[in-house]
DNA sequence: CTTGAAATAATGAATGA
DNA sequence: TCATTCATTATTTCAAG
C-alpha cells in the first residue's frame, strides 16, 4: 500500500503559511521535546546526536518559522477540580455572524476547543468543569444566553484518550530510521 | 452573583486522585509555565518574586502530585501539512465493548482527541489530516473497517479557535490579587 | 556543524527568618 | 518549617575554525 507523505515541503495553495521541510534530525528533535520540552539543549543534544548550539539554532529555526508555536505544559485538571468533559454541538440561526458568537463563546473560562464544522452543526465546543451544578450554570444558563444560538446538544464526557499526546504519537511514528514524511499504511 | 470555586481542596469522592490544593504563587508559576514553559527557573523566579530554588521546589511539586503532566510543544500542524480537522462522531454497535473499538482508534496516527461520552453518540474522535484524499482513505476506507462502529457522522473542521491555551487563559483569569479558586462570573 | 572559552543558570548545603 | 544565600556543578552562548 502507498504511503502518505505528510511532511512533505510544499506551497499551502495560497492559503495560510507556507510549509515547513524537516528533516530527520528535526524530526527526533521535536519527539523529544513533545515528550520533555523542558529537557536542557544539552540533554537535547545528547539524544539526537548533536553539538548543543546547533541544538540551539534548530529551535530557533522552529520558533522563527512558526512550526513551535509555543513551549506549554499539559495539565492534569481533575486534579485542580474540573475533571469534567461537556462536547456542546451548537447549531447558529440562519444568517448568525460567526465571529460575534465565537468571540462570545471564547468569553467563557470553561471554553477548552472550539471547532467551527460544516455538517450537522456549524460550531462544536468543548468545555471544561467541575461538577453538576456547573454544567447545569453552563448549558442551562450561559450558554443559551448568548445571541444567534439555534440550539445546543450537549454530550457529558465519561473519559478522554489521548488529549494530549498527538505531538508525541505523530513523532513517534517517524523511527529514527524511517523515511521522512511517511506515515505507515494501517 | 456567587463566584464558583473551582481550585478549591477537596477529595475527589472516592474516585481518580485526590485534588491538590494551589496558592496564588502556585498560579503565578502556571500562568508562567502555560505561557512559556522552556523559560529558565531562573526567569520564573523572576516573575513570581520568589528565589530559584523556591522555584525547583515547586515545580518538583507539580510533578510529583501530578498536577503538570508533562512539559509539551503546541505544533502548527498546518505548517507541517496537516492543516485538516475532521470531527467524526460515533455511535457503537449494541453490547460493544468500548475497550476493543478505542485500542483500535487509538491505532491510528491521525487521532488527535477521543472522548467518550453519553448522550447522541458514544465517541467523538477528532483527526488531523492533509487533504481529501486523506480524509476519504480515514472515514470511508480505515474508520468504517473497524469492528463494532454501527455508523459515523463526520463534520470537516473549518477553523478552530483556542486549541492549546486553554491552561494560559485558565490561569491568567487568576489575576494576582484575585481570591484563588473563584472564576469571575459573566 | 563542531570546538572551547566566557557568561549564565541549576543544584544542594548551610543558614537565618 | 520554609525561603534565601552562596559555592559548586551544569548549561547556554559566542567566537573561531
Amino acid at each position: 500500500m502507498k504511503k502518505r507523505s505528510l511532511f512533505s515541503a510544499r506551497i499551502a495553495s495560497g492559503f495560510g503559511e507556507p510549509e515547513v521541510n524537516l528533516d530527520h534530525k528535526d524530526v527526533a528533535l521535536l519527539r523529544e521535546l513533545a515528550r520533555d520540552s523542558r529537557q536542557s539543549q544539552r540533554a537535547l543534544s545528547r539524544k539526537v546526536g548533536m553539538s548543543p548550539p546547533a541544538v540551539a539554532e534548530r529551535l530557533a529555526r522552529f520558533e522563527r518559522t512558526g512550526v513551535v508555536k509555543q513551549y506549554s505544559v499539559a495539565i492534569d485538571w481533575s486534579r485542580l477540580g474540573l475533571g469534567v468533559v461537556a462536547v456542546v454541538n451548537i447549531t447558529l440561526k440562519p444568517d448568525q455572524d460567526r465571529g460575534a458568537i465565537i468571540h462570545c463563546l471564547r468569553q467563557l473560562p470553561e471554553l477548552e476547543q472550539l471547532t467551527v464544522v460544516t455538517g450537522r452543526y456549524d460550531l462544536t465546543a468543548r468545555f471544561r468543569i467541575s461538577d453538576q451544578p456547573h454544567l447545569r450554570d453552563l448549558i442551562l444558563d450561559r450558554v443559551p444566553a448568548l445571541p444567534g444560538i439555534l440550539r445546543t446538544e450537549t454530550l457529558l464526557g465519561l473519559g478522554t484518550v489521548d488529549t494530549d499526546d498527538f505531538a508525541s504519537r505523530m513523532f513517534e511514528t517517524y523511527p529514527e530510521g524511517a523515511e521522512l514524511g511517511a506515515v505507515p499504511a494501517i
